[in-house]
DNA sequence: TTCATCCTGTGACGATCGTCACAAAAATCA
DNA sequence: TGATTTTTGTGACGATCGTCACAGGATGAA
C-alpha cells in the first residue's frame, strides 16, 4: 500500500485522517498474465493502481487486437469513460504480465470522498492525470508521421519500448507491425 | 449565463449558494474571428464556457497549422494539461467564429471549491467529460482508417461536419485535404 | 457588381503503407 | 538441453497517401 500513498501524496496534500477513510475503498489483488482487469461489455467500477507489472486496454474489432494504451506501476489503469458515466466498456484490460494491483472501489471511493475533501481532490487529480496523458497520445497522431510517432515514443517513453514488445506497440501507433520494422531499418541506412 | 447553469445542472446536483458562490469566478467576453483566447507559451489560467459560435485548438509545427480539437456551444475549452500543470502550453485556442464565451477563472474556482464541495465535484465532473472526448478521438486514430474516421464523423459527430471546412478538419484527422477529397469521390462512385 | 480570398476538386507522381508470405531470431517452457 | 512458440525482418505487390500544381466555385467585403 506504501506506492499508493506515495502517489497520492504526489498528487495532493493529504492527512493520515484521509488515508483511514481511504482504507476500505482499497484491496489488493494479483493477475496472471492475459488476465482481463475489465472485460468489454462490463460497467467498469475500480481504478487499479499498479503496483508491480503491467496492462494494456484493447479493442476488438473484426476479431482483431487494437491495443489503445499501456499502464505500468505507479499508474492507474481504467476505463474512464466507463468509470464516470456508468456505462458499458467498449474495451478490455488485460494483465501483460504477473500485475499487482491495488482496486479502488468506485461506491467506496466516493462515501469516503463525501467525508474528507481531499479525497475529492484526489478523484479530480486523477482523472486529470489520466486526461493529459490521452491528450498527449491523441496528439501524436495529429501532428506526426508514423516515424515520428516511433522517434516520439523513444525520447519521450524509452521505457515502454523497453518493456513492450514492437508487434504490441505497432498497434498503439495505429500501424502495421511490418511499418516500424521498415522504419527502423531506413534509419539504420542513412 | 443561463446556459452554463444548465450546463452545471447537467453534470451535478448543484443548489444557488454554490451559484452564488461560483459567480465571482465568471466573467463573460466576446472574441472575433480569428483571435486568440489561449497563446502558445502561455499558462493556461481558464476554462471557457462556450455560449454562441466555435473555437479550435492547434498546433504550429514548422508553420504549419496542425488542429488538435474543435469545441462549440455547450462545451468547455481549455488546455487542460497547462490549466492543471501550471505549465505553458504548447498550442493555441483560437475563435473561428465571433465568439462569446463564460471564462470561469482557476484561482477564483479553487477558492469557491473550497467553500462548497458540490464545486470540486463539478470541476471533476467537467474534467471527466474532457478526458472521455479526448479517449474518444485518440481511439480513432488507433482503430479505423482515414475512410473509416471520416465515416466515424459523419455519423456521430454530424453538427461538426456541418460547421468545419473540408480543410479544416483533414488536419484534425490527420490527414491531407485531398485525402478527404478523394475519399468523398472514391465512395460515390461505388 | 467587382474584386480578392478561401475552399474544394482533380490530375500526376513519387513515397509510404498494408497485406501476404516466409525465414530467421529470440524467448519460453518442458 | 531441445522443442515449441513468439517475435522480428524482409521481399513483393497493389492500394493509399502526401505533395505540388492548377482550375473552378463559393464566400465575403468594398
Amino acid at each position: 500500500m506504501n506506492e499508493l500513498l506515495q502517489y497520492i501524496h504526489s498528487l495532493t496534500a493529504f492527512d493520515t485522517e484521509s488515508w483511514a477513510l481511504l482504507q476500505p475503498a482499497l484491496t489488493q489483488q494479483t493477475f496472471n498474465k492475459n488476465e482481463l482487469l475489465l472485460k468489454e461489455g462490463q460497467v467498469c467500477r475500480s481504478l487499479f493502481f499498479i503496483v508491480k507489472g503491467y496492462c494494456k486496454s484493447y479493442y476488438e474489432v473484426d476479431g482483431l487486437v487494437k491495443n489503445t494504451g499501456f499502464f505500468f506501476e505507479n499508474e492507474i489503469a481504467t476505463n474512464i469513460s466507463s468509470f464516470g458515466s456508468g456505462q458499458k466498456s467498449e474495451f478490455n484490460i488485460v494483465a501483460c504480465e504477473l500485475l499487482t494491483v491495488i482496486i479502488i472501489d468506485k461506491e467506496k471511493l466516493f462515501q469516503a470522498a463525501q467525508q474528507a475533501p481531499e479525497i475529492e481532490t484526489l478523484g479530480r487529480q486523477c482523472i486529470r492525470l489520466f486526461a493529459t496523458k490521452q491528450e498527449e497520445f491523441s496528439n501524436l497522431f495529429k501532428l506526426y508521421t508514423p516515424q515520428e510517432r516511433l522517434e516520439y515514443m523513444e525520447t519521450r517513453h524509452p521505457a515502454m519500448l523497453q518493456r513492450v514488445s514492437l508487434s504490441q506497440l505497432a498497434s498503439f501507433l495505429g500501424v502495421a507491425r511490418e511499418t516500424l520494422s521498415r522504419i527502423r531499418k531506413r534509419r539504420s541506412h542513412v
